[in-house]
Parts: C-alpha cells; sequence; structure tokens
DNA sequence: GAGTTTGAAACT
DNA sequence: CAGTTTCAAACTC
C-alpha cells in the first residue's frame, strides 16, 4: 500500500511549521474569511480559524498546540471523584451559560479554590490548555477548555474587553487551581481588569453569552471526540505534550513553576488506584518506560514523573473493563506505527513520547469478551458528562483500544508485507486479549502478571484467601448478594462477574475466565480458582483449553478481510462473530445469540435458524457479501484505494470494527460492516431499512474516494476534507493550493496515495465523530457545527480549490 | 428470587 | 465430526 514515508514527510513537516503558518498569507486570508469571528479568532491565533470544528478532533500539532495538549491530558487525568467533577462542572456549566450572574467568576474561582483534588497539578495544565483531566469530568471540563486557550491566544488580537471576557469565562467555566492561580497572578496583578471585564460582561448583548456557550458545545464536541479518539492516548505522551504546550506558552510559565509539585502526582495516583480493579494492568511496564523516558529531563518532567503512576493506572485500570469503542489515532502510535500518520492522526502523540510502547503489548490477558459484551461504550461516555458515571468505561475504553491497536497494527503489518490471504484483522471491538495474543503468546505470565497488580480487588482477594484457605469458602460471604448486585455481568464499571458454581471459573463458562481477567468482589462465584492466588493453575489451564483451541480465548467478534479473487486484493468485510452463532429458538433476537449480543450481524459462519438478527441477517450478510465481492472484481483501482483507506483507518484506529463499535447507539448496518469502501451505493440501498442515520454513510462516501470524482456530493465534502487536511497538515493545504481546481486528491501521484489515504481517513473520522457527537449532544454541536461547516465551504469556495473527491459532506442536523 | 429457557462449552 | 451433556447466562414469572 501506500509508503508511510509520503504521509509522514507531508504530515509531519508541519510540527515546525506552527509558527509559519499563522504568517501565511493563506493563514490570515482564511482567517479573514472566517464568520465566525469570535470562535474563529480564538483558534485563528494557532492555526486556521474556522476549520477547527471537526479538526478540534485531529487538530494537528502544529497548528493548534494547545488542542494537543488537550487531548493528551485527558486520558491521564486523574479520576477524580467522578461525583465531585460533575458538580464542579456543573457549577461551572451554569454559571457559564448564565449571562445574568456576572458576578459568579468570582464565587466561581473561590469555588475552583476550595477543591482540594490533589490533581489539579494537571489540571493546571490542562486547564490552561483546555486540557481536562479526568474521564469523568472530562465533558463539563472540557467545555472551558477552548475558551481558555483560545482566550489566551486571543490577547493578543482581542481587545481588553474581549480578553477580560475570556478570563471571565475561564474563571466561570474553570474551577481548577490552575484556572485560579492563573487568574490570581493576572488578576491581582490588575484586578480592575477582571472587574471591567465583569461590568462589560454584564453590559454586553446575549452574544458574547452565546459566544460562551458555543465555545462550551465546541468542547463538548471536542471533548466526545476526544474521548473516543484520544482515550488511548499514552498518559506518558500526554504528560509531554502538556508540558510541551505548556512550555511553549509565555502564559504559562508561571504555571510550569507551580506545577513542579511533585505531591501532585502522588496524589493523582492515589486517587486513580481508587479506581483499580482486578484488572489486567501493567504499570511494572509503564513504570520503566516512563523512568527511561528521555522526558525525565524535561524540565517538567517532575511533575510527569510524579504523575505517571496514577495516569497510567488510568490507563491501565479499564483493561478489566468491556468496551467496544473506537480506537484512535493515539493508540496507533503506541505500536510504532509510521510516525507521519500517528502525528497527523493524534498529534500529542506526535510528539516523542517515549511511551508509544508500552501498554499494548502487555494488555491483554484475556479480555475477550468483554468488548463485545457493552455495547455502551459511548452511551457511557455520555453517561459521564450527565451523571459523572465512574470513569472505569473511559479508561477502559483506552485499555481496548490500545490493546486493539496492536491488534490492527500486527494486521496491517502482515498486510504490508505482501500477505493478501483471507485472514481476519481483529475487531477493535472485539476482545483483547486476542489482541494481545497477537502480540505475545498466550499464557504469556507478562500478560497474566498485570492481574496481580490490581491492587483493589486482588488485595481483597488477597486477605479473602488468607482467612480461609479453602477455595471453597472463596466467596462464601453471600455470592447471592453479590449476584443481586449484579443484574447483569457487566457492572456500571463495565466489568465482568460470574456466577460460576462448579466450574471453579476455570473453563470458558466463565465469563471473566474467558475474557482474560480473575474474578473479582463483585463476582458470585463459588469455589473460584480464578484469582491471582491461583495464577499458575490458572494459566494452566488456559493453555489447556488453548490446546484443545487456540482460538478459544480469541475474541469473538472479528474483522475479516477476505480477499479479492479478482485482484488478489483485500475486500473489507463486516465485524462479525467469529464462529458465528447456533441459534434455534431465539432468532438472533436476544442475548443468548452471541452475535446479537456483540450487536453485530449474523454472518454465512453462523448456523442460526429463523435468524432475524437486528444488526444483520445470515441470508443479507451473503448478499452482501456477493455484491461487493462483485464490485471489488470490478473495480480495481477502488480496491487499491480502500485498501489504503482501510489501512490507514486502521492506523488511524478507525477499523470498520471499531466505528462499528462506535456507533452502538445506530447499529451499524451490515452496509458499513460490510463497508466496501466506495462500493456503498448498492449496498446502502439494499441494507437501507437497517441503517439508521448514522455517520456510517459518511464513512462509506468517503472510502469511495477516488471512485467518482466528479460526484455531485464531492463538492460538498470537500471542505471536509480541506478542512481536515488545514488543519491537521499544512503542507496538504498548500498542496491542494497548487493544485487548484484541476488537480484531485485522487489525481496525485502514487506517492502521495499515502497521504490521500491519511487524509481520507481523517475526514472519515472527522465525520464520523462529528456526527456521533452531534448525536449525543445534539443541542450543544448542532449551530457551531454547521457554522464551521458553512465556513469551510466559504474557504473553499474563496480559495477555488477542487472538492475532493469522496468525502462527503453532510452538516449536522 | 426461583425457575425456565437457551445456546455455548465441554465431553464422548 | 456429530451427538450428548454440562454449564451459566439470559430470561420469565
Amino acid at each position: 500500500m501506500e509508503s508511510p514515508e509520503t504521509a509522514k514527510t507531508t504530515t509531519t513537516s508541519s510540527s515546525s511549521d506552527s509558527v509559519a503558518v499563522q504568517d501565511s498569507p493563506i493563514f490570515s486570508y482564511i482567517s479573514n474569511l472566517s464568520p465566525i469571528q469570535p470562535v474563529k479568532v480564538a483558534n485563528g491565533a494557532q492555526g486556521f480559524p474556522g476549520l477547527n470544528s471537526p479538526p478540534l478532533v485531529f487538530t494537528s500539532p502544529q497548528i493548534n498546540p494547545h488542542r494537543e495538549a488537550r487531548f493528551l491530558k485527558r486520558p491521564q487525568c486523574p479520576q477524580s471523584s467522578s461525583v465531585e467533577l460533575s458538580q464542579r462542572d456543573d457549577g461551572c456549566k451554569k454559571i457559564a451559560s448564565d449571562p445574568d450572574v456576572p458576578g459568579k467568576s468570582v464565587a466561581q474561582l473561590s469555588c475552583g479554590l476550595m477543591i482540594p483534588s490533589t490533581e489539579k497539578e494537571c489540571d493546571t495544565e490542562a486547564s490552561v490548555k483546555g486540557q481536562p483531566c479526568s474521564s469523568s469530568g472530562c465533558f463539563d471540563e472540557y467545555l472551558a477548555d477552548p475558551v481558555e486557550v483560545d482566550s489566551f491566544n486571543d490577547v493578543p488580537q482581542s481587545s481588553q474587553s474581549d480578553l477580560t471576557d475570556l478570563k471571565r469565562t475561564i474563571t466561570k467555566l474553570d474551577n481548577n487551581k490552575d484556572i485560579r492561580e492563573d487568574i490570581d497572578t493576572e488578576a491581582d496583578a490588575s484586578p480592575a481588569l477582571v472587574e471591567q471585564s465583569e461590568k462589560h460582561l454584564q453590559g454586553k448583548s446575549t452574544s458574547d453569552v452565546k459566544l460562551v456557550e458555543t465555545e462550551e458545545k465546541q468542547r463538548l464536541s471536542t471533548e466526545c471526540s476526544n474521548i473516543e479518539s484520544n482515550m488511548s492516548v499514552d498518559h506518558a505522551s500526554n504528560e509531554k505534550q502538556c508540558e510541551h504546550t505548556l512550555a511553549q506558552s509565555p502564559l504559562n510559565l508561571e504555571r510550569k513553576q507551580v506545577s513542579n509539585t511533585s505531591q501532585l502526582g502522588e496524589q493523582a495516583s492515589q486517587h486513580k488506584r481508587g479506581m483499580r480493579r482486578r484488572c489486567l494492568q501493567f504499570e511494572e511496564a509503564h513504570l520503566s518506560t516512563i523512568a527511561n523516558s528521555p522526558n525525565s529531563s524535561n524540565p517538567t518532567n517532575s511533575v510527569t514523573k510524579s504523575r505517571s503512576p496514577a495516569t497510567h493506572v488510568d490507563l491501565e485500570i479499564p483493561e478489566s473493563s468491556c468496551v467496544n469503542l473506537t480506537a484512535t489515532s493515539s493508540n496507533r502510535k503506541l505500536v510504532n506505527l509510521p510516525q507521519p500518520i500517528s502525528n497527523s492522526f493524534s498529534p500529542h502523540n506526535s510528539g516523542n513520547s517515549p511511551l508509544k510502547v508500552s501498554k499494548p503489548s502487555g494488555i491483554g490477558l484475556h479480555l475477550n469478551r468483554i468488548v463485545s459484551a457493552v455495547p455502551i461504550d459511548f452511551v457511557s461516555v455520555q453517561r459521564l458528562k450527565t451523571e459523572s458515571i465512574t470513569n472505569c468505561h473511559l479508561m477502559e475504553n483506552v485499555k481496548t483500544r490500545s490493546i486493539s491497536s496492536n491488534t490492527v497494527e500486527e494486521a496491517l503489518a502482515s498486510t504490508e508485507v505482501g500477505m493478501q490471504e483471507t485472514k481476519t484483522l481483529i475487531a477493535a471491538s472485539s476482545s483483547p486479549s486476542e489482541s494481545c495474543r497477537g502480540m505475545k503468546p498466550l499464557n504469556n505470565p507478562v500478560l497474566l502478571k498485570p492481574t496481580k497488580h490490581c491492587a483493589n480487588s486482588h488485595d481483597k482477594r488477597k486477605s479473602n484467601s488468607e482467612h480461609s484457605n479453602s477455595f471453597d469458602e472463596f466467596n462464601q460471604p453471600s455470592p447471592r448478594n453479590k449476584r443481586k448486585k449484579a443484574s447483569s455481568n457487566i457492572d456500571y464499571e463495565g466489568c465482568k462477574h460470574c456466577n460460576c458454581k462448579r466450574t471453579k471459573c476455570l473453563k470458558l463458562y466463565c465469563e471473566c475466565f474467558a475474557a482474560g481477567i480473575y474474578c473479582a468482589d463483585p463476582c458470585a462465584c463459588q469455589g473460584c480458582f480464578n484469582r491471582p492466588e491461583y495464577e499458575d493453575t490458572v494459566l494452566e489451564t488456559r493453555q489447556q483449553i488453548e490446546s484443545r483451541n487456540p482460538l478459544a480465548f480469541a475474541p469473538k467478534i472479528v474483522q475479516r478481510v477476505t480477499e479479492s479473487p479478482a485482484n488478489n486484493r483485500l475486500a473489507p468485510s463486516s465485524a462479525r462473530h467469529k464462529r458465528g452463532c447456533n441459534c434455534k429458538k431465539s432468532m438472533c433476537l436476544k442475548k443468548y445469540c452471541e452475535c446479537y449480543q456483540a450487536n453485530v450481524g449474523c454472518s454465512d459462519g453462523c448456523r442460526c435458524e429463523g435468524c432475524k438478527n437486528v444488526y444483520g441477517r445470515k441470508e443479507d450478510y451473503g448478499v452482501i457479501k456477493e455484491m461487493v465481492s462483485q464490485r471489488v472484481n470490478d473495480e480495481s483501482f477502488e480496491d487499491a484505494s480502500n485498501e489504503k483507506l482501510e489501512m490507514v483507518a486502521i492506523w488511524n484506529g478507525l477499523s470498520q470494527t471499531e466505528l462499528y463499535n462506535l456507533h452502538n447507539l445506530t447499529p451499524l448496518t451490515p452496509s458499513f460492516q460490510f463497508s466496501d469502501h466506495g462500493k456503498d451505493a448498492p449496498k446502502s440501498q439494499l441494507l437501507s431499512r437497517r441503517y439508521l442515520p448514522s455517520p456510517e454513510s459518511d464513512l462509506t462516501a468517503l472510502s469511495s474516494y477516488g471512485k467518482s470524482p466528479r460526484s455531485p456530493r464531492s463538492s460538498d465534502s470537500h471542505d471536509m476534507f480541506l478542512n481536515t487536511n488545514k488543519n491537521l497538515d499544512i503542507v496538504s493545504c498548500d498542496r491542494e493550493l497548487d493544485h487548484s481546481s484541476s488537480e484531485r486528491i485522487d489525481q496525485l501521484s502514487p506517492s502521495d496515495d499515502g497521504l490521500a489515504s491519511v487524509l481520507i481517513a481523517l475526514n472519515c473520522q472527522i465525520l464520523f465523530q462529528q456526527q456521533r457527537l452531534l448525536q449525543l449532544h445534539p443541542k450543544q454541536g448542532t449551530c457551531r457545527e454547521v457554522q464551521e461547516f458553512n465556513f469551510v465551504l466559504e474557504v473553499v469556495d474563496s480559495l477555488q480549490v477542487v472538492p475532493f473527491a469522496g468525502v462527503v459532506h453532510q452538516l449536522p442536523q
């Protein structure tokens, strides 16, 4: 497929151009075009104004370092009490959205002061950078981010009143100590300024308020996107990014100094430990990695170091949980993806995070089925905002994605090597364990070891065992109660808990065992051996099972890539159950059906009878498959493009399965799952009945890049391309400009294919996330998104750039 | 909460 | 590999 080098060259080049970009005529031009001045200006200070919306998610490091930092921050962010966060957030939001309470800023500030959060350090940077720390609080905190960042950036450009407004906004929106400090510093220097700003705000029309709200919306959108796209961001990387950003910002110098407290890290870690579960963890690896990190010499490294453990914990914790979520670019980095791609996709990671390594490789143990069992990932994300539920899910997602990234990487590598045989790509949603396995041998002690690190559950169990040597006594304490506690096998934190009575949790009957995790307190199992104390037994049993069936612990949900008979290319197919179901009576409409349970359609591999799987009937699968196969044979070029796109998407963490998982809100239809990347037309028609309005359509359209450049929709979509392109890569932007209207991405030389693919993938992801965000927060996202879309259109028209074929632009509803 | 149903896992 | 048994989750009442 394409050469990563190409993409690398283009995407990475901009990192050093961030400043130059702003000075460039193009930048000025675009900036002037922005119809959304207030917001755009803020962004414009860092890059291309108006193009931020979607790009916010994928903002390139060079263009928007702040946002980059933000991405990085969140995953690592301490998991402070969700309740606390939510409360704070709520309060902040109220204030922010309340134009009638100009004086609240001070109160809010005070509030922030009172917060004893130990993770304020992180928040300091985060807030300044617009980087929400805690997952749970991310949404709300995030809302303040853009404003803050923008405000600081805008200072030079904004009037004094604007500056004060921004400060006020920051104050209201962010209770963080950081903010507080900032305000203290700045406000103290000129208290009159703050006061003036408040007055100004009072006198200001509602437009300002709207602006703030818009910012919040944007932030929210970004938050959502980040959650999905950046959860997997390596913590260390984030830290570094954050620090880097700080270093770049003069305004942050003070914060830097403040952030030198190592105590914060410790406290944060403690906080996070509370979230620990029986899940597999790889702290050791992380820690070692961090310790070895070249960044240790970094001036700000004290903070990083101190926080590292905690943050890592955050990332690791999730492992046990279940979630299928999107893989994101950031994750890819962990697997040593081509530099360019990584950069472009996950700016935050672009850095040099020494941590690229780690976690993925170790992850795993057996988390097979967790993912498929919990289709509510995104829902949970939503919940985070409104209900401030635990961060477990998010973290879990991160973990899962990281894991899956490995798998994808592996698949990718194999593909690059030239392997075009029919093969199975482990779906992102599918169990991580398999992914891990791909990286490491099953039963690898290393994989199991992490489990030991699960302090909480493990410790508890340990003490338990101490009190009762007999395993029969395990869980004796009212299994029933535990069972009651768990109405479902997946608790709120997404962790599994079984109820085994006879198998000692050493057979695949046990969901915990099958998922590669130790049983924990939530489990009501009896005579459980699936505990750290019996690690040897567990390993041995696993080996036995695997000896019988090497794929016993493999993810049940896989994404298949079948070879196209005609051109020998990979024809993407759908996320499906590995072995298929065998339902006889449930018609694949109940959770008895593993396909249904995994939210995937049945395939020809199923032996079900009377299949009525809402995610895709077996019969439909066959039809679609046939159609796709036919198309694949007919269009070799498309295949090439599609293949690239797919691979890029994989790099970008957007495997089809992952996307599918993201779409749990709107179950993916076979068309998407079966995405043929460009042959969607017939497919969509056929399957339209099952489709719900979802981004997948866009994705499909995107996939068609190169197929019909003249498509009526191409013009619409072009803006998206531009948007992405500009925000992610200045070079790309220039290229487009140079090419003028006569050239298209799909007309680029072979060496450009990589770039094109990357851009396509980015567009795809942007569209997808954008729509998804809108689905989640329709109110917050609509206005802003539409505005920016329109703005992009204007820019495109002004520049007379030819639409990017295949990119379908759909304004958010 | 008890009992039933269901289909995967395990076994033969 | 097919048939049967065992098992635990999912489901119903």
